[in-house]
DNA sequence: GTATCCGTCAATGCATACATAAAAACATTT
DNA sequence: AAATGTTTTTATGTATGCATTGACGGATAC
């Protein structure tokens, strides 16, 4: 997972400032001015205003007039939405990928990504098991390949990433979640687009609901 | 609907653009350099660049390294994309509107929406009729109150436009939308949220169908 | 006539300059 | 000391300059 080698300085600003906000390295409600980034990431300001740009438009951070650039807090009702949008997308690609019975070779990213959850359950690597999660999760749309679908649900992911990770570590253990993407899993490689549909919109709402409650619970109203 | 003041030029420069490609003032395929932009709307390089930025990000248009901004075309598969996508997230929206009971003040947008779609359709306003029907869905998203939601359908809906518009005119008129956005206005004001999404989700099945069949029918593989 | 090579042109990425306007710091008055 | 007015600093929006690099056209070779 080296860093790529980036062909702008554009997409270098982005990258970097999106994993820094990502990894909680900027932490929401961290303000700074443009030109101190600028000075942070060794360029000048316009690669970095237009980087800028592009993280308003994932919904990472906020541009506020004359104090610069703001990472964007998440409170709960964010992650409501976003999970509702999952909830709303994520079955329907699921049961289309379900539908049209791919052959197991395929659908090995899938096993791959969901054996990956275990082992980390297994080592209880909750870094490692958030990554495979994710995976999966990125394949399944790959392959059911609406790029439209993949791209706003990336951003989505991206934008709960901090909360998902947050939470994890106040939890027990995701051994429920793991088994539930072994039954998507399955329902998936025998074609019952249905019962996919089904079985993951559960996923989503327990999920959903589990974390809500965590953010509850433990008065964490925004991060 | 005159152009509200804009305070900055990048804003400017953005709506116009957005506006030329939604009214196909810049048709699909249209290509042309920054600095010819930027001197059609009188000003530096600068702030065009970062309004193409932003509709880069809105999926209208491509920043083609050395031949400057091309407007992208829609294929069916873009089309099949994003009815996919609208099919998933609408009816959950209208569904959780219905489930809300509002009463009929706050619904009053949504019947004057449908009010004007019929008188429209009566007087065969085609634009008055897509305007309205905009309208419909833009309100009832904003009655769901998922801010995401809305601005994803929202640069769904405009990636859409133009070929809405374009079979909205290779067709019979749009009798049967009409009276499905009153049966759906209905089901919601009943408070049946079962109902309404299934009768929404018909109805977005419908007009994707209809709308693909046109684009096979008339051989418009992109526009 | 066609293909290849080279030179010129032009578009972009980025840096920098500058005007504007807000905010912060400071001074002055009461 | 508080409040008000003034100065200074600083951030942003925009314009412009410059280097790089790809595109295009013409010339040359075959």
């Amino acid at each position: 997972m080296a860093k790529e080698a980036k062909v702008t300085r554009v997409d270098d600003a982005y990258e970097r400032l999106r994993e820094e906000i990502l990894e909680n390295r900027m932490p929401p409600g961290f303000q700074a001015p443009e030109p101190e980034i600028a000075e942070r990431l060794g360029m000048s300001r316009t690669p970095v205003h237009e980087a800028l740009i592009r993280l308003e438009g994932d919904g990472l951070v906020a541009l506020v007039p004359r104090r610069g650039v703001r990472v964007l807090p998440l409170a709960p009702d964010d992650m409501r939405e976003i999970y509702e949008i999952l909830t709303a997308l994520e079955p329907e690609a699921a049961a289309s990928v379900a539908e049209a019975r791919f052959d197991a070779e395929l659908l090995a990213p899938l096993h791959q990504a969901t054996d990956d959850m275990e082992r980390a359950l297994a080592k209880a690597d909750l870094d490692a098991w958030a990554a495979a999660d994710d995976r999966f999760h990125r394949r399944l749309l790959d392959l059911h390949g609406n790029g439209r679908m993949t791209g706003f649900v990336q951003t989505l992911f991206d934008q709960a990433h901090r909360a998902r990770m947050a939470t994890l570590r106040l939890r027990d253990l995701p051994v429920k979640s793991t088994e539930e993407h072994r039954v998507i899993l399955r329902s998936i490689a025998d074609g019952d687009a249905e019962e996919t549909r089904s079985v993951f919109r559960t996923h989503r709402r327990r999920a959903a609901k589990e974390l809500l409650g965590v953010l509850e619970r433990t008065r964490l109203t925004h991060l």
